[in-house]
RNA sequence: UGACCGAUGGUGUAACGGUAACACAACUGUUUUUGGUGCAGUUUUUCAAGGUUCGAAUCCUUGUCGGUCAACCA
């Protein structure tokens, strides 16, 4: 993360930097509280980075605390993963906390509410309380539970929890205003009967508390001071107040920004779950997927996830965030920290015709000219070679500056060649370039005086290994596929995986390790998939160079 | 028909009543044994109309446009 402090606060930033100076608090105390029903994406990381980053800044700390007041969605394979992806990127809580241990907390706060007349147990079907709640435009009614005495409220409450009554026959609901403007005072349900088994109270509950009998009231036990989300919950903050007013309990604030969303990608949990159940994927860690798991397969570094997030802020205004930004700070990182190496995709033969046939060199070739300490490593060179289809044409155009005949190109780190010939197979396919090299043009003892404009890389024949190789590209066709018509699942796009089962790769790949980042000059960054061994490597694309000559060409 | 939130280059975000800026993108040129990187430069901006003020992106009013709210989800 960048040092900010000379930059310009962000509005939230600003409120606390305020409430610093006037005293109003000595530290802050934020909170990221994910619920466990799903992996984090790109959104969240935004949220992370706010978080935990503003702590870092200020003098506080922020808790991790897991929402789990849904016991039906729940589950602890997404406490595992939302740990090691907070960690992963590079952020430490001062305490995991889970809002179900508040669950004898919150029932106590229920029973408070109560007993001052300020809630109360409603036997109305949910679709009977849908009719009276009215709409945005038209007020709505009273239950006709709603005058019950207290002591009958209590006895239902308890028994309610004593799992005497079945799922939905009744529900706990704050007595507050059912004409009022904000839909969410309208005796909003504080707790209802959901006789499930969750992933840490296991069956000791059978009521559990609505997100707005918990979220806040977990903030106030914890003293978190600032409690940051997105702007849908906007409506919400009336009754994060009411409730910590009524229940006099330390009082939280809540402060909304907009979330960020990001073009060609979708970040609402339910569409990535479809993806995941209906195999447009293959798994949550999929290197297509906007999860923090997707872009760590595909060789994102958290510094460039870190580095995007501080970089877009956040706002209160709609906003839809360029993939490229992400992308380019992922290349401004690995550019810097990724060893250079030579692979072929698509494969042709070149062979130098003038080149002794048994002889082989070894050539020293820098690891990284971003890096001087990186050093160097030793490539084997002989007169049969594998490089890339795409670096010839049959016939020379203006402006090409690779092979074709009678063209010089260098080969990276070995000699200048020229090519006199090539061959075709019965269907007309290009199946051999024939070349001569200059002896004395040898990379780094160059006498021979030509100049070339083109370096083409390449891999020995004989010592070339072979891998499979993984180019990704974007998941949908379209920028915004949640807000286009119909289905997003319309706007995927169906090409973005391509497999190369064998590109010949140099032999130092052979070493590679699990999470190294390398760049295939000229092809791109990439990096070992998890799914790699011994017996077959595959490396995913995690994004290609900058390419101006395509740019030029699409012209 | 209501309440709430918002509107600054192509995108995202600053400017806190005093010269509209930063990053990315785009475009030139240059360097380069990666058509990568680096370097130099160019183009492009305050939703509208009124008002307050010496002075408004900023404050006020109205309008327009966009978003959110009617789960026993979070």
């Amino acid at each position: 993360m960048s040092d900010s402090s000379t930059e310009s606060l962000n509005f939230i930033e600003e409120i606390i930097e305020n409430d610093l100076k006037t005293g109003k608090y000595s530290q802050i105390i934020t909170r990221f509280p994910p619920e466990p029903n799903g992996y984090l994406h790109l959104g969240h990381a935004s949220s992370i980075c706010l978080n935990f980053g503003l702590t870092k800044t200020f003098p506080g700390y922020t808790n991790l605390r897991f929402d789990d007041t849904n016991p039906s969605t729940e589950e602890t394979e997404y406490v595992d993963s939302i740990k090691e992806d907070i960690k992963w990127l590079g952020f430490e809580w001062k305490h995991e906390f889970y809002a179900s241990d508040y669950f004898d907390m919150l029932y106590d706060f229920a029973v408070k509410l109560i007993k001052n007349n300020l809630a109360y147990v409603d036997d109305s079907t949910s679709e009977e309380i849908a009719i009276m709640k009215g709409s945005p435009v038209q007020p709505g009614t009273d239950s006709p539970y709603r005058t019950r005495s207290v002591e009958e409220n209590l006895d239902l409450f308890s028994r309610m929890k004593a799992g005497e009554f079945a799922d939905g026959s009744r529900t706990l609901r704050a007595k507050i205003d059912m004409k009022h403007t904000n839909m969410l005072m309208r005796d909003p349900v504080l707790y209802r009967i959901k006789k499930a088994h969750h992933h840490r109270t296991g069956d000791k509950w059978c009521i559990y508390p609505m997100y707005d009998f918990a979220h806040g009231q977990s903030d106030s036990i914890e003293n978190i001071s600032h409690s940051i989300c997105t702007m849908e919950f906007i409506p919400h903050r009336e009754l994060y107040d009411w409730l910590i007013e009524k229940l006099e309990i330390y009082p939280s604030h809540q402060y909304e920004f907009a979330r960020r969303n990001v073009n060609y990608t979708v970040t609402s949990k339910r569409k990535l779950l479809q993806l995941v159940t209906d195999n447009y994927v293959e798994s949550w860690d999929d290197p297509r997927m906007p999860t923090i798991s997707g872009l760590r397969r595909r060789g994102y570094p958290p510094s460039a996830i870190r580095n995007f997030c501080e970089r877009i802020g956040i706002g209160k205004r709609e906003n839809l965030v360029d993939i490229g930004l992400l992308e380019f700070f992922v290349r401004e990182d690995l550019n810097k920290s990724a060893s250079r190496v030579m692979a072929v995709l698509e494969p042709i033969q070149l062979t130098i015709s003038n080149y002794p046939s048994e002889q082989t060199e070894l050539l020293p070739i820098e690891n990284n000219p971003e890096d001087e300490a990186s050093g160097q490593r030793e490539v084997p060179f002989s007169n049969k070679l594998w490089i890339e289809r795409e670096d010839f044409k049959e016939v020379m155009e203006k402006k090409w500056f690779r092979l074709a005949p009678g063209a010089m190109v260098r080969l990276k780190g070995a000699y200048i060649v020229k090519c006199t010939d090539f061959k075709k197979d019965i269907q007309g396919n290009i199946s051999e370039i024939i070349c001569e090299y200059i002896p004395e043009s040898k990379s780094g003892s160059d006498t021979s005086g030509i100049n070339v404009k083109g370096t083409i890389h390449w891999v020995s024949q004989i010592h070339a290994a072979t891998a499979e190789v993984r180019l990704y590209d974007r998941l949908f066709k379209v920028e915004n596929p949640a807000a286009e018509e119909g289905d997003f699942l319309d706007y995927i796009n169906h090409d973005s995986l391509q497999i190369i089962s064998k590109a010949y790769i140099e032999p130092s790949l052979l070493d590679a390790e699990l999470g190294q980042a390398f760049q295939f000059i000229r092809k791109g960054y990439f990096v070992l998939d998890k799914n790699s061994n011994s017996d077959k490597l595959i490396f995913n694309r995690t994004v290609t160079l900058k390419d101006n000559w395509a740019k030029v060409q699409g012209k």
